[in-house]
DNA sequence: TTCCAACCTGGAGCGCGCTCCAGGTCAAGC
DNA sequence: GCTTGACCTGGAGCGCGCTCCAGGTTGGAA
């Protein structure tokens, strides 16, 4: 079942080895278990947390509030509420990410819709 | 009708003075206009390219790209087919971007659900 | 037993996109 | 004319999130 080698940990998650051994060095991973000579043993425990950190890292959370969480978690179950809080926050940050793509986006499809209208090489609007 | 000051022009655009300073020196907005003395003065053909470049900001363009958007534009309408296509390449990514963003969404939502359903403080499950 | 690819560490370096600074100039109001 | 706040320049510095490096160790296969 678990003890994942460094490359198949980054493999399985998508994140460099450099990266993997990063995010322990600065406390977002806890300390990885090591075989007798040192060498780095990735659980599913492990595994599963970075899927979270991609998670909350692809919807743009910074390293410094996801150590926050990883930390609260480690404290204890008496942080859950403050964790769903900082999730619950950031979720609505996501929300207003998407609503101000999506509004962007509309405006670069209006913009190629300008370049779609014009007529093959004629005299254009300044505003391109 | 044109002709701003730089605050002015910082102010409309939402831009940093320095923003604007850094975009004119490489060569992302063409050369700003100069009152006698060697003050900017913003027209409203520099402010409609500083809406474009937020557009394409917002949606995550780097900046040498947005300079080649520019570039072209500059050279002439002769560039038309290949500013298009730009503009479409980097659409696909911005539906790209929307898709992961809505699907890790989804991940943290479902994430969220689970600190909803935990009963007051009980034992939890280990993946949180 | 030997080999060699995968791994280890601490620390330096990088790419991006600004942001700040010092030291000086400009221009509008009094 | 003087003041003062907005503006100018070139260049250094920063915050983030890695990424790379040198020099050494480990451990499974042949």
């Amino acid at each position: 079942m678990s003890g994942y080698a460094p490359s198949e940990a980054a493999r399985r998650s998508g994140f460099s080895l450099d990266t993997l051994r990063y995010y322990e060095k600065i406390g977002l991973l806890a300390e990885v278990e090591r075989t007798a000579g040192g060498q780095r043993v990735f659980t599913d425990d492990d595994l599963g947390w970075l899927v979270l950190f991609r998670c909350l890292r692809d919807t743009g959370m910074p390293i410094a509030q996801m150590r926050r969480y990883a930390q609260l978690a480690r404290a204890g179950e008496h942080t859950a509420d403050e964790r769903h809080e900082l999730l619950r926050h950031h979720a609505a940050r996501v929300e207003e990410q998407m609503r101000l793509l999506q509004h962007q986006y509309d405006h670069l499809r209006e913009k190629i819709r300008f370049y779609e209208r014009l007529p093959g090489t004629a005299p254009g609007s300044e505003a391109d």
